[in-house]
RNA sequence: GGUCCGUUCGUCUAACGGUUAGGACUCAAGAUUUUCAUUCUUGCAAUAGGGGUUCGAUUCCCCUACGGACUACCA
């Protein structure tokens, strides 16, 4: 029987999810998918430093809004902290599983493949800045543990005694001396790095009885069966201590298959994709809208008015491509069609017009009762309310030039409010000494027009402006804006039967008293 | 500095040794639209550089350049 695929999305709680680890999980969940796999989220908080509260919450939410659903960690909203059928390896929260992990440090320390130091961070900061002086690299490894602090030197009372005597011990990794390890990744292929490059890692602290992230990761993922990694390139060069460690402790057979994406780079100049970006260029950087502690607010892709299958299909296309032409996929389709083999090397610039260009594609594919009742909820906020039938035909009508819900308002408010003020550019190319008059008129024959329908204004407006000699352009423009105050918008049968007779009366006649 | 990863139009990318190097976004032009958009058509625009290997390199190898990540008792 094959395998069945686990793949996990372990993001650690430091704030909001990034879209560069949104893209992560999307990969995880389609690869997990289509192979009738499961995805599991676990939260890594093992830095109890840089905890921020809200932050798991966001991560949730942030997944639930792109559809990607765990089908391990979290039920209900909230990670799951008891194991069951559903949630085998509860609790998922790797601070409480703290347990877990020192027996598996004390394992390589009594089998040789760790030992304990006592240096302390500020020695060691010391000693870097000596070496960088001297123009050196210091690594942490068999070149210099023996004269460090450490269980390899001292002696067993000493050491003893030292673990006694305070908590700032740490286990490290003794990482063998002079031998090239060989690793595989699915999207890089073939990679090799030779073991004197590399640090003694410290595994776990006892300062505060927790593991480090190269601890817990494999040990979790081990215990969690997780069967492949796909993680950011950030992760690539811990890739062979990770090796190592699956090794030493006796897991390497069934270590799992490992595949590192690129980053998601600035859409101008150098680096990689920030927060500062967004705020910079005008995009979001996240999925959902983030307040800080500070009280300072980042936007989301959901706020401004992103659908989230735009947002999860845009993301697909950052670093992968199908091969075809169709750029258009759901979530369903992108789980069929989505391939490892397929995920470009290369680190991908963020493009906001493309972006844009996402949603658009995907506001076109809603149905206009469904736009209503957002551009509904966005006319709510600014205190208008509207009659739904109203709003959809305004929707209809607005749809094919809108990229965003909130376009609707800018094309289309004076369905809403009559224009305040002029475009002057207009008026002067079109407003004649005659106008007026012929407004005048126009408004009493629309009064007394029985019929307002939108075909019957489109049959009558032309046919009396020919009958009486006007000019086409001229009167048809300063109508318009009459209407809309500017030089835009569908036709203006459409805007008038829209608008209604009263309406369209009352806003010509308010045109001639503004020009008069 | 060291280690590792990467490099095709401005951007996202296709072409798994033989193509006029294709598509999408952006931009420009034209057509349609009495407006603005839409739509349609067309156009601009790329294999980082240098060596190999080969009958033939975007594709394989090496070097250089450039970019990125990592280099914490953070993940």
């Amino acid at each position: 029987m094959a395998e069945k695929t686990r793949v996990r999305f372990a993001p650690s709680p430091t704030g909001p999810l990034h879209m560069g680890g949104v893209r992560t999980a999307l990969y995880n969940y389609l690869y997990a998918k289509q192979r009738g796999g499961d995805f599991i989220l676990r939260i890594e908080d093992t830095d109890s430093q840089r905890f921020v509260p809200g932050a798991e919450e966001y991560i949730i939410e942030a997944l639930a809004w792109c559809g990607i659903s765990p089908d391990e960690g979290v039920e209900g909203g909230k990670i799951a902290e008891e194991a069951s059928a559903k949630h085998p390896h509860a609790p998922y929260r790797q601070s409480q599983r703290r347990h877990l992990y020192r027996e598996y440090a004390e394992k390589l320390v009594k089998d040789g493949n760790a030992y304990y130091a006592f240096d302390t961070s500020e020695e060691l900061d010391a000693l870097r800045k000596e070496y960088e002086s001297r123009g050196e690299t210091f690594t942490y490894n068999f070149k210099v543990r023996h004269s460090l602090a450490t269980s390899l030197y001292l002696s067993g009372e000493e050491t003893e005694r030292r673990l006694r005597e305070n908590n700032h011990w740490v286990i490290r990794f003794k990482v063998p001396e002079d031998r090239v390890v060989k690793m595989s990744d699915m999207i890089r292929g073939e990679i090799e790095v030779n073991t004197n490059t590399l640090d003694d890692k410290v595994l776990w602290k006892a300062a505060d009885e927790l593991p480090t992230y190269h601890l817990a990761n494999i040990v979790d993922d081990h215990l969690m069966e997780i069967t492949d990694v796909i993680r950011g390139e950030e992760w690539l060069p811990s890739l062979p201590l990770h090796y190592l460690l699956y090794e030493a402790l006796g897991w390497d057979k069934e270590q799992p298959r490992f595949a590192h994406l690129s980053l998601l780079l600035k859409p101008d100049g150098k680096g990689k994709l920030s927060k500062r970006d967004g705020d910079r260029l005008g995009f979001p950087v996240f999925p959902l809208e983030w307040k800080n502690s500070e009280g300072e607010v980042s936007r989301g892709y959901r706020e401004d008015g992103y659908f989230p299958e735009a947002f999860v299909n845009l993301l697909a296309f950052l670093g992968w491509n199908p091969g075809t032409e169709q750029e258009i996929f759901s979530l369903e389709e992108l789980v069929n069609a989505f391939s490892l083999d397929r995920v470009v090397k290369s680190g991908a610039k963020f493009n906001p017009d493309k972006a844009k260009w996402y949603n658009q594609e995907y506001l076109r594919m809603h149905d206009d009762k469904l736009l209503a009742v957002g551009f509904e909820r966005y006319l709510a906020k600014m205190g208008i309310s509207s009659d739904i039938g109203y709003t959809e035909k305004i929707v209809s009508l607005l749809k094919e030039r809108a990229a965003f819900i909130s376009d609707f308002w800018d094309l289309g408010g004076y369905f809403f409010i009559a224009p305040s003020e002029y475009d002057m550019a207009v008026k002067s190319k079109f407003w004649k000494e005659e106008t007026p008059a012929i407004l005048g008129e126009l408004s009493s024959i629309l009064s007394s027009t029985e019929d307002f329908s939108r075909d019957e204004i489109e049959r009558i407006l032309p046919a009396v402006i020919k009958e009486r000699g006007w000019q086409m352009g001229s009167v048809m423009n300063t109508l318009r804006l009459a209407l809309v105050g500017a030089s835009k918008g569908p036709g203006v049968a459409d805007i008038i039967a829209l608008l209604g007779k009263d309406e369209t009366c009352a806003r010509i006649e308010r045109i001639i008293r503004s020009f008069a």
